[in-house]
DNA sequence: AAGAACGGCAACCGCCGCAGT
DNA sequence: GACTGCGGCGGTTGCCGTTCT
């Protein structure tokens, strides 16, 4: 038997494994009567344990609608997806599995697709490539786990691809708008730092936009002379702040994905004040974060970056010309841009070429 | 064969949000 | 608005079974 051995608690509520009896006793007492007050429950139905304490067996191991056994491959899958766009909400996850726990999902989590993601490659955290090297020396991984990332998702699942791809889409375009800045700043401009571009590139969560502006913050105190990389200066900090949050709004907004056209989230003025640029395909944005998106069913559109999986079976070497990852989409996207063809170029050179560089 | 290390999972703990007062 | 009780959630613990050495 696993779990903890019985024990008693200083108020003599026995604590530990659940014996059978004491099974028994809940489930008949919540048969006849229902759980009612978790707190008052133990005591209605004769147990020496705490409301807590019977919540948790019945809710995860006692109720009758519980799947107990192996996770299907299925199961596993939705949980993967589910976990990219969600992150650790368990409960919320277990809502889309019938009959499975939180508890027994997040075991399945720690014990087993975390090992496998990393096994992988993956950063179980991130959904994306490992990036604990510099991005250059990544990019083949990036790559590959682009399209690993679609072997994995199951057709009803495009929707929350969908949302991914949306979300890395503006992230590259804020790379875009830095490096753009770094191509109009003078020489003395400090270069990107490689945290930066991979807190960018594999960032899944809106969180790291945060990590992207302590970084900046962090690093301006290490320049000692009152400015931050990328020819920002001490003082924008706040409307930086301000800007990424509001990323993270537009980003949530169910449009968002609906853009086939490059975002322009940041303009760079002259001054380098960083703000919103008006967008012909796009009205305010919204000063305040809304909720997490809620998930949305599958839509016979795509966009390129969202190809069914028998086509992301196809070796990207053997098709040059197909859009298989989301740089080469990228890339496209960006192709009536003319002030976009250093940037096109390393897209499509990092999408063609063998790396690492070192 | 025996002990150590590891893996899996049941159960607990502490925190948080919400509703009622 | 402050306080309290409660349910729910995510993180962590601790034990047993299995595998490794």
């Amino acid at each position: 038997m696993m779990g903890r051995l019985p024990y008693h608690d200083g108020n003599g509520l026995k604590k530990g494994t659940w014996t059978p009896e004491e099974d028994r006793i809940l489930v008949d007492y919540i048969q006849k009567h229902g759980h009612g007050s978790w707190r008052a429950l133990p005591q209605l139905a004769g147990l020496n344990r705490c409301g807590k304490s019977c919540r948790y067996r019945w809710t995860t191991y006692l109720r009758p609608d519980i799947k107990r056994g192996k996770f299907s491959e299925e199961e596993e899958q939705t949980i993967i997806n589910l976990h990219k766009v969600l992150g650790n909400k368990w409960s919320t996850i277990a809502t889309h599995l019938p009959g499975r726990t939180d508890n027994e999902i997040k075991n399945f989590w720690n014990t087993r697709l975390m090992k496998k993601l990393l096994q992988m490659g993956i950063d179980p955290v991130t959904h994306r490539p490992r990036t604990d090297l510099n991005i250059l020396a990544n990019l083949p991984q990036l790559l590959a786990a682009a399209n690993f990332s679609n072997l994995m998702n199951i057709p009803l699942d495009n929707a929350l691809r969908l949302q991914s791809d949306a979300a890395q889409l503006a992230k590259i375009q804020l790379l875009h708008n830095i490096l753009q800045v770094l191509g109009t700043c003078s020489s003395s401009c400090t270069p990107p730092t490689m945290e930066a571009m991979n807190l960018i590139l594999a960032g899944p969560t809106f969180q790291e936009n945060h990590q992207l502006y302590e970084l900046l913050r962090i690093n301006s105190r290490h320049e000692g002379n009152g400015n931050l990389p990328f020819g920002f200066a001490t003082h924008e900090l706040p409307q930086l702040q301000s800007n990424i949050l509001n990323i993270e709004a537009y980003q949530h907004q169910p449009q968002f994905s609906q853009y086939h056209q490059p975002m322009k989230v940041l303009k760079i003025c002259s001054n380098n004040n960083v703000q919103f640029a008006s967008s012909s395909s796009s009205s305010a944005l919204p000063t305040s974060t809304p909720p997490l998106p809620a998930l949305v069913p599958a839509s016979p559109e795509l966009p390129p970056t969202t190809v069914n999986q028998t086509e992301n079976k196809i070796n990207p070497n053997d098709n040059p010309s197909f859009p298989s990852t989301t740089f080469e989409a990228l890339g496209n996207l960006m192709d009536d841009e003319a002030s976009d063809s250093h940037w096109r170029d390393i897209i499509h050179q990092a999408s063609s070429q063998s790396w690492p560089i070192s």
